[in-house]
DNA sequence: CGCACGGTTGACCTGTATCAAGCCGGGTGG
DNA sequence: CCACCCGGCTTGATACAGGTCAACCGTGCG
């Protein structure tokens, strides 16, 4: 087989208006498939990387599922985000050259490695990759924002629901149902995601089942009325 | 008098080294004294930029003090942060040319208005530059991992350490006192970025007092026992 | 002087945590 | 192929941190 089939490129990778600036050259997408270095599969349960590592790449995902969580020195974890195919990790390493968090595969995954001074080099001279970056990373402070306003502001089912939400939203924009998903988190890492414990959250899945807003077979998920979780999400506080 | 006194100039602000990169050559700091292209006076009580209007430029705070929330459909309000001299505001605006939060002076303010145009313009041509925006941004994302931390895994009592920490750590490091401070903030907004009812933040103020570890004279605080506090949050601080 | 606003404190309530028991389904080994 | 086990999940009973409601206080300003 010629071994030039095996060539990592993003201009024929199906993820790369996820990932990627849309309106390039042919020229400027040619230099960007030189941003990925490697792959690298990282196995259900292993860690892309984590906190303490030394900080030297951007991550694509190609496919798979990832966590990312923070540490307290107790013991404590708080689990930051849920990455899916075609988001970018590692963003968290920038600022000290080490990681802060911990990256871990819920299930095989592939990723796309893309050393950060590939990217900076080429970002001078492609200004359209330059502003991509700049708001991949403003995109995750604006996420970030909104966790806040989930964990500082909302109630377990509003919380829960707006979880939902984002995550059929996220899932439909890569070409899933907007009412079926399959969880690839447990209770206990959705329970950290959204500051609540494990029991809380099985318990908030159950209210939504009986209330037949939702249909819950262990990880798999049928979302029966999302207007109703949409009105959970905004609605007044004491409804 | 000579209007050129009046010019904004980076190289001769005494913030420069919180705001800039430190290592600049004398004719890149030339250029990126042509970053500034005006400074903005900001009245305590009136808004920076406010949710849905149209992002342009990055700021840095060169005097004051602000805060910054987003806001539920139903009127909740979430403080995001509060941000001091020397530190960037803004980047929430990149990812889709609108603002997605308010900034609010919380004291008479000025601040450095810097094109973001002009920011790409110059970080193609400084890497020095580019290399530090992008530090910035991680930054961000990393503070805000941390308070995803207080807000889904901490107890009243150390989220409130956790903040006081927080507070004088940044302003020991623009040359204040390490044990007191004067809260800018209300204890709504303190409580509004904890994810603490008013109610709570004045009653763990008060806990605190009893135990000898603060002393509390209204915006006034002296902090008398620091490492009862850090005991609180056993974890290093950030930011 | 008196009002208004931010803050404190007390009494009580409730949403979520905690503790505990049991269930279910998938994998393993006999 | 079945029995068992184990990890993830659910459910119930109870506890408690923090929320809610309400009264009051202190300071600063008109």
């Amino acid at each position: 087989m010629n071994p030039q089939s095996f060539k990592v490129a993003c201009s024929n990778c199906n993820l790369r208006e996820l990932c990627m600036p849309v309106d390039l050259s042919a020229a400027d997408l040619d230099r960007i498939d030189d941003l990925v270095g490697t792959r690298r599969k990282v196995k259900r349960g292993d860690s892309l990387y984590h906190h303490g590592a030394g900080f030297s790449s951007l991550y694509a995902i190609r496919s798979g599922f990832f966590k990312t969580s923070v540490t307290l020195e107790d013991g404590r974890e708080q689990v930051t985000g849920f990455q899916m195919a075609g988001e970018i990790m590692g963003l968290d390493g920038i600022v000290s050259d080490l990681h802060t968090c911990d990256a871990v595969a819920l299930e095989n995954a592939e990723v796309c490695v893309m050393p950060f001074d590939k990217i900076e080099e080429l970002s001078r001279e492609v200004s359209a990759l330059q502003h991509h970056v700049h708001k991949i990373m403003s995109r995750e402070i604006v996420r970030e924002h909104s966790v806040m306003m989930m964990l500082g502001s909302m109630r377990a089912e509003e919380r829960l629901a707006a979880f939902l939400l984002n995550l059929t939203h996220r899932l439909h924009a890569r070409g899933f149902s907007r009412s079926e998903l399959v969880l690839r988190m447990t209770r206990e890492e959705i329970g950290s995601y959204l500051g609540l414990k494990i029991e809380t959250v099985s318990r908030t899945f159950s209210k939504f089942v009986d209330e037949g807003v939702l249909e819950v077979k262990q990880k798999n998920l049928r979302i029966l009325r999302p207007d109703t979780l949409q009105q959970l999400v905004n609605a007044p506080i004491n409804c």
